[in-house]
DNA sequence: GATGAATGAGTGTTCATTCAT
DNA sequence: CATGAATGAACACTCATTCAT
């Protein structure tokens, strides 16, 4: 009936998955908005379940992808210049994908087997890039001799904390995730952020 | 048949709404668990959604105790030293309660009408408390001239990432938010944050 | 809690059975409208279903004893005298009693065993006075040779018509059988239907 | 698993309807006895209401059609000639399907705004055709000046009693309006209740 | 390749009733 | 006596999934 029906099925789903959560939205909600039969659904993705599995693994590998575009630059910058660019892209990508992207965050909480098997590889991975990242900055006297890991934490919680509940954001702190100046304005928070939390002090106010 | 039933269904319902989501709970999961008839999940609280009200209600009420009695000081101290009461509140409250701190945090972000009209009031008394601190620090000269919204923000996503995702920061960052001395050490994180990134340097510096 | 809460209750289930049926009605229902305990219900009545008997019983008792007052003049007066004094008590009475009366009509077309246990015996009677009536009246050759049962059948349907169906009647129809001139007028039709289909012409066309 | 089942549905719904009640019937008595899953209930009919609808919608047009049929013929015959052939073809489809005409009889008579919705029409539609035949009548001096309304309602009572309480009719009455001669037997009652009590007497009497 | 019909397990909720207090 | 708590069965309905066509 419809054309390049997988492709519009995801995008329903998301955008259901995002308001009523996973287990709140049925197949059939999806077919219905997707104006797909119910059946095709198994028929592309075996199972709810697997549809599920499509969007949070196409999120993951799109958002590894962002940290990896930053990290290959750390030969030839230094560590907190890497840094940044690194959360500018996730902060770009993750501004341009609003709905994907706080569904995933929220999806990601549940204690859940089957989630942690699909999602330990690219948490591991994305660990991986931050810690390196980190561990250079250190090493040469760039970071103070910070936690690594609560660090990350910190990060994450400042670069996650805008996309998670949109209502508390726009209707409470009336900030608006899907302006375009949104990323760039709060881009510079994250700046701020490293410059005064994790730099030597000395070092930058010399410069 | 078992004394004290309606606390015991609460606290099962906080772990399994934890563990799986609201949606992803039956009540018949609930009534199970706590060994108790189905049908008094509905004698005590009229529906499973009357649950999820009694939850997040007894949530909020006292989160925000927690922030009213650290802003009951701001007349007698400083608004940095109001603001650091405040986060170790929080952070000391929340780690008591992590599954249902997680659970909440989780379910507050879907798009639901519902969940909208029983929180906004919390929300908007949250953000009055913080908004007359960093207005007061910011006239008395002790903070920098910062976008109160932003700083609210990140400071929302500083206190929460560590109890959001427990498989993430248990498992892949080695941080045990369970432990004793979490808080502790992450507590002084927060304060590192408002000193370096919220105070005047200069005023702190000589201190 | 209240006063006299037996015949409060009975007259609030009278109500609510009429309007929603037996299996629509809960106890719930009722014990809440009459401002009772649910468990006073078991206690009075045993069962929904004893507050139902109940409901009949009263009836029938009632209903039969309209009958049997109109039945013991037929030593003294004409068949067709006795007959339109039986269908005009019938008449009032059912007036008096709209809401048990469309209930009880309703209900007992129901077809269960247990309905007919209690029935039966009314049924019977009433039958019985109806058909001495007419055999005299026929003997006598006051009134033309009719088929006994399809008479009492005809009469049953135009005594129970009125009040079967009131949003037929009312809304439909414009006929208010709570009015209190209702039960005086439709009584002149029954009055008709007797002299002009039972009663032998020659007879009482000379009068 | 089974052909046709929509239609076998319906059958068992009726039947079960009738002996028990709409609300006394449950859709796994009816999916159990059908032999069918009971999802199917709700797929076909979308809810057990619907199932009802369906069930009171396809009596009241066949029901009207039959009016409508005699009706007719109003241009061409005596109003007394068209209200007699009315009245037969109510009879017969009425003992063709005994069921639900009775178990539309009883619901229709539960105090429910659902109800009143789905019937009004047909109500006011059945009403219009009496009243222009009665009024007809009234007009040519063939019928007595009589009460449009009251007559209706009369006539409604007849046509229906034997169609109500099959217990009552049957057991008490010793009537059997599932025997074939049943209806040509009762449409003569009917006959003279319409010359007797309606028709002018004079008029009928000399033919 | 796509679909409508059908399934059985499971959903939240309500039921009449019981019983200790 | 009267009651609120509690029960297990039943309620109508929705679920993800399957499968013949």
């Amino acid at each position: 009936m419809r054309k390049n029906s997988k492709k519009h099925i995801v995008d329903v789903a998301v955008s259901l998955f995002n308001m009523k959560g996973y287990s709140g939205t049925s197949v059939r909600d999806i077919a219905g908005k997707a104006n797909v039969n119910v059946a095709n659904i198994s028929y592309y993705f075996q199972s709810k379940h697997g549809l599920l599995e499509y969007c949070l693994t196409s999120f993951f590998e799109n958002y590894l992808s962002e940290i990896e575009n930053g990290y290959s630059l750390l030969g030839q910058k230094e560590a907190s210049e890497v840094l940044k660019v690194i959360a500018k892209n996730i902060l770009y990508f993750q501004t341009a994908h609003l709905q994907l992207t706080r569904f995933v965050l929220r999806e990601v909480s549940i204690d859940s087997q089957v989630i942690r098997e699909i999602m330990s590889t690219y948490f591991m991975k994305e660990r991986y890039y931050f810690k390196k990242v980190l561990e250079k900055g250190i090493n040469e006297k760039e970071f103070k001799p910070i936690s690594i890991n609560y660090i990350i934490m910190q990060l994450k919680g400042l670069l996650t904390m805008p996309f998670l509940n949109t209502y508390y954001v726009t209707e409470v702190l009336h900030v608006l995730p899907y302006e375009q100046y949104f990323a760039e304005k709060y881009y510079l928070e994250i700046e701020s952020w490293i410059d005064q939390v994790l730099c030597e002090k000395d070092v930058h106010m010399v410069v």
